[in-house]
DNA sequence: ATAGAAATAGGGTATTTACCCTATACTGGC
DNA sequence: GCCAGTATAGGGTAAATACCCTATTTCTAT
């Protein structure tokens, strides 16, 4: 079994390496600090597994797994992020990554990820799994009409109801009304909550 | 030397201790995966060098340093981070920080970074140092005291007065006290503009 | 045409914030 | 010793929020 793996740590990827090497479950053919490394080698390469890091500078390993599903590469992928945000893993998978792997379960579980991403399988962990399928249930849910967005951007510029209400020309109770139903579609019940989220999705800039 | 390692994943922790172990610098006493028992460790053995990541779920690695700043321990730090950005630099060294090593960095620079922490200097490779320098000269004098970012950092991750009272073991009235100084110190009125600061200047991750 | 959603806006209430005041205790600097 | 700054925490009030409810209009898709 011929093996990528491409991350922008070092530190990370001698974990890696070392874990991949005891467990004796196949070859590292190369081992990279960027995704355009990553995605030169699997190119002429052409190995069964690439195990990708997402953030990594430019080319993310999510790019990287999307040219791979583009070129119909036999390479199979597994996905490392360290923080296991539910979005992130519904966009690798639809990426078309066949394995899904926070960096703090690495340890435990990348040697099984490895194995069965290799039969043809499909790994996450199970709560994981559990997790995607409400959130995928729900996903309608989160997506904030283009008045709600306006709201939100609004209230974390740091004006009141009122003002918002004054600046589009609705009522404050409007503005209210706006602020609960997003409130409620992403399950927030703080205003502050709300803010870090305008500012991590581009919302308000 | 003794030495603590604290990161949440445990693939870092195995490539940092490999590295540690290999140069023969001194004895890992302990590897946790939370703030929590890196602080627990920290108080009943003192170790002399603490390698402690910024991120990590409820107590952060800044957390940590803070409270062995306050202590008045000899246990000296080293934090570690992901993305290094140089407001969060600043923020550590603030803290009582004696190191700054971003994880891209480790695995070149920590045996010399732990040597001169452990001899008493400080350690930030020279780009971040030089880029340290300009950005402390143009920062503007909103001077926050570290108790008032650890209370601004509750507030922007959605708690209110009374949890956060709860969790730092004082009245929400002090809490308050705290915020409404930080207000006037900054010119903001609603909280909304102070989560903003918080997370555009590196204080809430 | 009709169901459904989005936007509008009112009533009402409990909680939270923002900000005013005072006051004590501890610390470091001069 | 004394002052400035920080952390603590109480009393108080007005504003703003979070969230419950109903109801109208308008637009879009089947």
């Amino acid at each position: 079994m011929k093996i990528i793996v491409a991350d922008d740590h070092h530190i990370v990827r001698q974990g890696l390496l070392a874990l991949i090497q005891a467990a004796r479950v196949g070859s590292i053919i190369a081992d990279v600090d960027s995704g355009k490394q990553a995605w030169q080698h699997i190119l002429r390469h052409e190995p069964d597994i690439a195990i990708l890091d997402i953030t990594m500078g430019e080319v993310s390993g999510l790019n990287v797994c999307q040219r791979i599903k583009a070129r119909g590469l036999k390479t199979r992928v597994i996905l490392l992020t360290m923080h296991s945000d539910i979005k992130v893993i519904d966009n690798a998978l639809e990426a078309g990554a066949h394995g899904y792997l926070p960096k703090s379960d690495a340890f435990h579980s990348l040697i099984k990820a490895i194995h069965i991403v290799h039969t043809g399988g499909q790994y996450i962990s199970d709560s994981h799994q559990s997790e995607l399928q409400s959130y995928r249930n729900n996903k309608a849910d989160f997506e904030l009409t283009i008045r709600e967005k306006e709201i939100i951007h609004h209230i974390s510029l740091g004006q009141t109801n009122k003002e918002i209400g004054e600046a589009l020309f609705i009522s404050a109770k409007t503005v209210d009304a706006h602020r609960t139903r997003v409130m409620k579609k992403l399950g927030f019940k703080k205003t502050a909550q709300l803010v870090r989220f305008a500012i991590e999705e581009g919302i308000s800039l």
